[in-house]
RNA sequence: GCCUCUGUAGCUCAGUUGGUAGAGCAGAGGACUGAAAAUCCUCGUGUCGUUGGUUCGAUUCCGACCGGAGGCA
């Protein structure tokens, strides 16, 4: 089977530069899984890697969206799917690097998603109806159609309810059966995983808030300055992104500069909390633990290590 | 030096008319199938500053001491 490596892990442990590194070593190219790092002209908010960061390295998936389009996992199954494929086609090595855990995962089994779209009418209604009757109501209309999402589903879940009821009207199928279908397609590509973290929880937090100041240092503020002069601003999913939905609030002048970097800070520690649990009921994964500073040397002997034994290279 | 106020969870504070205590924030854990950097759920034992005394029993009352704030000299 066609192998791909994976390199993930929470915000700021260095997954973009190992990436790099083994895909000097490995003749590899990179496809990143970042739903944030997809659209143009985000590019110090996101902490896209420079063009001498990534020295030759060919990079997908970055900078593929306008801010103002909506994106979702969907299109990254196909628009990724159609890297890897390209890649593999040109015998070289795909090397998925990103720390969205729903793309990776839906890009590595191929999923296919029920019916339904973003902006879709249907959708728009059964929300409105959602703030209007309250979630108890629609959660209970769900369990007609639906018992086993409404059993797991909690009322205030509204984003999942409503889906759940989009997918049940719009197609007729329940997204539970939907759900168990797809799961037991096998995974279209065999993948090593590896993902980045620190053995102390305080160096990540550290980690993190030093790059938070360097962004804002490199001129965070104006980028989203620049994005809001041409009307992007926090309706678009791109500046739902950390750091920028902040800096707007600042910019607006609901509070300071200083203040929202320390919200960034901390909204970017909660969401490296999130991004672990997600990971960590992944049993496949081979953890590479920092203790105060990334070891690119000895992480790079240790992937290689991994993908031996997963037989990606020998 | 004297007087007043104050010392309770990592932080800010509430509270117990004496029966060993609770909120917000921070933090932790979990979920996750077309917005996922999104969205949602769950979680609060801490020598109640220290030390004596009164009391069946003190974090709560009294004394001393230590730390903090203010006032008078």
């Amino acid at each position: 089977m066609r192998s791909v490596v994976v390199i993930t892990g929470p915000t700021a442990t260095g997954k973009t530069e190992l990436g790099i590194r083994l895909a000097l070593m490995y003749g590899g190219e990179i496809v990143s899984a970042d739903s944030m790092q997809l659209y143009k002209r985000m590019d110090i908010g996101t902490a896209k890697p420079t063009a001498e960061e990534m020295r030759g390295v060919t990079h997908h998936m970055i900078d593929v969206v306008d801010p103002k389009e909506s994106y979702s996992v969907a299109r990254y199954v196909e628009d990724a799917g159609k890297c890897v494929e390209d890649i593999l086609n040109r015998g070289k090595l795909p090397i998925v690097v990103g720390g969205t855990g729903l793309y990776i995962e839906s890009l590595l089994s191929g999923r296919s998603f029920a019916e339904g779209e973003q902006d879709s009418k249907l959708r728009k209604e059964l929300s409105e109806r959602y703030d209007a009757e309250g979630g108890r109501k629609m959660l209970a209309e769900l369990f007609e159609c639906d018992p086993k999402a409404a059993e797991r589903l909690h009322e205030n879940d509204k984003k999942r309810i409503v889906r759940a009821l989009e997918v049940f009207l719009s197609s007729g199928e329940t997204i539970t059966a939907h759900n168990e279908k797809t799961k037991k397609i096998p995974p279209r590509y065999d993948a090593c995983k590896i993902a980045l973290n620190f053995r102390e929880r305080t160096q990540l937090y550290k980690r993190i808030d030093l790059r938070v100041d360097k962004m804002f240092e490199l001129g965070l503020a104006g980028e989203v300055e620049e994005l809001l002069a041409d009307g992007i601003d926090e309706k678009y999913t791109s500046m739902q992104a950390i750091g920028y939905k902040e800096v707007v609030a600042a910019l607006r002048g609901e509070c300071t500069l200083e203040m929202a970097a320390e919200v960034v800070k901390r909204e970017s520690r909660r969401y490296a909390k999130r991004q672990l649990s997600w990971l960590r009921r992944d049993k496949q994964i081979n953890w590479i633990l920092w203790d105060e500073q990334p070891d690119y040397e000895k992480a790079c002997q240790n992937s290689t290590w991994f993908l031996e034994k997963s037989g990606i290279i020998n």
